[in-house]
RNA sequence: GCAUCCUUAGCUCAACGGAUAGAGCGUCGGACUUCGAAUCCGCAGGUUGCAGGUUCGAAUCCUGCAGGAUGCGCCA
C-alpha cells in the first residue's frame, strides 16, 4: 500500500497498536521552520482567541509578601505567557486591597509605632500588625518629614516594595486595581441591589446575608453587609468580579487564590451565577508551599518571628532557581521547596541542567564562528544529512514544543514546560556526547548540525522565556 | 463535624481514560589528548495507600476506608 508522503513508516507495536511515524522530510523541515520563526517559535494561532484576565498574587499591602505569593507570581506570570503565546488577549492584574478593615488596622498599628518612636505611650491594636518591619518604616516616615497621612503613606510604601519585589521576580502586571478607588465607583451598591432583587438575600442578626447554599448545596451562606453597616469583603469581591465582566468585557477570568481561600471560591461562583456570569470565572486554588532545609520542614510562625519573605527567598536562591522550583508542580499539589537543592549550583539542580544545555550550544556556535564558519549561512545547509537516531530524536522533540505550550495554556498547568525542557535538554546532551558538531573534514554535516543545535537553542530559550527563567550564554 | 488538596521507585516528582507506569536526585559500575565532564552510558529499584465499582481498557473516573496538609470569623 502506498503511504501518504507525510507518513514515513508504519509499525505494528503489539497490544493492538499501529504506529505511524512522521516522515523524516517533514521533521527536518521543522528545523528550518524553527530557524525562520526564531523568537516566535512556540507561538500559535488560536481558533477562538479570547479576552482573558488573569488575576494573581493580590497580596494585602500590609507587610512583606510570603512564599505563597512567590509561587503565585511564578505560576501566574508563566500561565499568562503561555496563554499569550496561544494567541489570546491576556491582561494580568493585581488586586490592591487598599481599603477595609485590614488597612484600618495597618494604619493604627503604624501610627502606634510612630508614636512609640516619638517616645509616646502607644499600643498596637488588637488584631493589628506587630511585625518589626513597621518600626523600620516608621523611622523612614519620620525622617522623610512628609506631611502625608501616615496610613496613606504606609500603604503606598508597602505597595511600592511589593512592586519592586515582583519586578525582580520577573512578574509584571498590566493593571494594579485599587479597591479603594473601586469602592468610590458605586459599583458595589449597584451589585448589592441586583443581588437583593435576585431574591437570594435575607436578613439575620442585623446583617444582610447571601443565600449561596440555595445555589450550590456545598457552599455556606455568607454576609454581604455587616451588622455595623460596613460592606463585607465578600460583597466587594463579588462586585469586583462583576466589574471584570461588565465594565471591562473579559470573556474569561482566571483568579489564582491561596489555599486559605478555597471557601471563598465557591461563594464567588455562586454569586457570579446569580449575576448571570456562570461559567466565565475560574478560580484556581494554588496550594501551599513548605520550605525544606536540612531535610526538615521549616516551621514558620509570625509569633516566633520566623517568617521567610519572598524577598529573602529570591536573595537566597536567585530568581531563576526559585521560579523553576515553583513551576515544577501541578498547581493543586502541595510544594515542598528544598532550599538546599535550589541553592546548589551543581549538576543536582535541574535548572542548571537546562541552562547548561543552552550555554553549551552558544559555546559551540562561538567555536564554529572562530573556525571561520559563517553562522548566518547555516540556515541554507542540507538538513537531510541529519540521519542519526539522536539527531532525529532531537528534532522530533523540538517539533512538539508548540503543542507543549498549547497544553500548558489549555490545562492551566505550568509544570508541563519545565518538565519538557528537562527532557529536551537530556536529548541534546545525549546527541552532543555522541556526535561532533564542528567537523572540519566535513563542512556539510557541520553546517547541518549547526542548524540543528541552533534550532535546539531557540527551543530552550523560548521555553525558558515563558517560564521567566534566563537563558545565559555562559555560566 | 464540614470543606479543599494530596498519597506512584530509597527521596522529590511526571504520566489528553490507552502500549512494558517514566524522569531527576541518591546508591553502585564505567566514559574526557579534539566543539564546555555543570555532561554521557550502564546496573539496581514498583501489587500506583487499602477495598470495592464503572469501562474493551483505570495511577487517572465513582463510592467507602486509612494516612497527611490546609481552611472553616459579621477578618480579608
Amino acid at each position: 500500500m502506498p503511504l501518504p508522503e507525510k507518513i514515513g513508516s508504519v509499525k505494528v507495536a503489539g497490544a493492538g497498536y499501529i504506529n505511524f511515524y512522521l516522515s523524516k522530510d517533514i521533521l527536518l523541515k521543522m528545523v528550518k521552520n524553527i530557524l525562520e520563526s526564531g523568537n516566535d517559535f512556540g507561538q500559535s494561532k488560536c481558533s477562538n482567541p479570547r479576552k482573558i484576565q488573569l488575576e494573581f498574587v493580590s497580596a494585602n499591602p500590609t507587610g512583606p509578601m510570603n512564599i505563597v505569593s512567590a509561587r503565585a507570581a511564578a505560576v501566574g506570570s508563566t500561565l499568562a505567557s503561555a496563554l499569550r503565546a496561544c494567541g489570546n488577549d491576556v491582561s494580568t492584574e493585581f488586586y490592591l486591597n487598599d481599603a477595609g478593615n485590614q488597612i484600618r488596622l495597618l494604619g493604627e498599628s503604624f501610627a502606634a509605632r510612630i508614636a512609640q518612636i516619638e517616645g509616646k505611650n502607644a499600643q498596637i491594636p488588637e488584631g493589628g500588625y506587630f511585625g518589626e518591619y513597621l518600626i523600620e518604616y516608621a523611622k523612614e516616615y519620620l525622617q522623610s518629614a512628609i506631611s502625608e497621612n501616615p496610613k496613606e503613606w504606609i500603604v503606598h510604601r508597602i505597595t511600592i516594595e511589593q512592586q519592586d519585589t515582583l519586578k525582580n521576580f520577573r512578574t509584571e502586571f498590566d493593571m494594579w486595581f485599587s479597591e479603594k478607588e473601586f469602592r468610590k465607583s458605586g459599583k458595589v451598591e449597584e451589585v448589592l441591589e441586583r443581588l437583593k432583587k435576585s431574591g437570594q438575600t435575607y436578613e439575620k442578626d442585623g446583617a444582610l446575608w447571601f443565600a449561596a447554599s440555595r445555589i450550590s448545596p456545598n457552599v455556606e451562606d455568607f454576609v454581604l453587609i455587616k451588622s455595623d453597616g460596613e460592606l463585607a469583603y465578600g460583597l466587594v469581591d463579588i462586585a469586583y468580579h462583576a466589574n471584570k465582566f461588565e465594565e471591562r468585557g473579559f470573556d474569561v477570568v482566571y483568579t489564582i487564590l491561596g489555599p486559605d481561600h478555597h471557601g471563598h471560591s465557591g461563594r464567588l461562583d455562586a454569586a457570579m451565577e446569580a449575576l448571570g456570569h456562570s461559567g466565565k470565572l475560574k478560580v484556581l486554588i494554588l496550594q501551599q508551599v513548605n520550605l525544606i532545609e536540612g531535610g526538615e520542614k521549616i516551621k514558620m510562625s509570625k509569633r516566633a518571628g520566623k517568617l521567610i519573605t519572598m524577598t529573602e527567598l529570591i536573595d537566597d536562591v536567585g530568581t531563576d532557581a526559585a521560579r523553576y522550583f515553583f513551576l515544577t508542580r501541578k498547581i493543586e499539589a502541595h510544594l515542598d521547596f528544598d532550599l538546599d537543592l535550589a541553592r546548589k549550583t551543581s549538576d543536582e539542580n535541574p535548572v542548571y541542567y537546562i541552562q547548561y544545555a543552552y550555554a553549551r550550544i552558544r559555546s559551540i556556535l562561538e567555536f564554529a564562528q572562530n573556525k571561520g564558519i559563517d553562522i548566518e549561512e547555516i540556515a541554507n545547509s542540507d538538513i537531510s544529512l541529519l540521519k542519526e537516531r539522536e539527531e532525529i530524536e532531537l528534532v522530533r522533540k523540538m517539533s512538539k514544543f508548540p503543542y507543549i505550550v498549547k497544553k500548558t495554556a489549555q490545562n492551566l498547568q505550568p509544570h508541563i514546560i519545565p518538565f519538557y525542557l528537562l527532557e529536551f535538554a537530556k536529548k541534546f546532551h545525549n546527541f552532543y556526547t555522541k556526535y561532533r558538531v564542528v567537523d572540519e573534514n566535513d563542512k556539510r554535516i557541520s553546517a547541518a548540525r549547526l542548524a540543528l543545535i541552533t534550532a535546539a537553542a531557540e527551543t530552550i530559550k523560548n521555553g525558558l522565556k515563558i517560564c521567566g527563567i534566563s537563558a545565559p550564554d555562559k555560566m
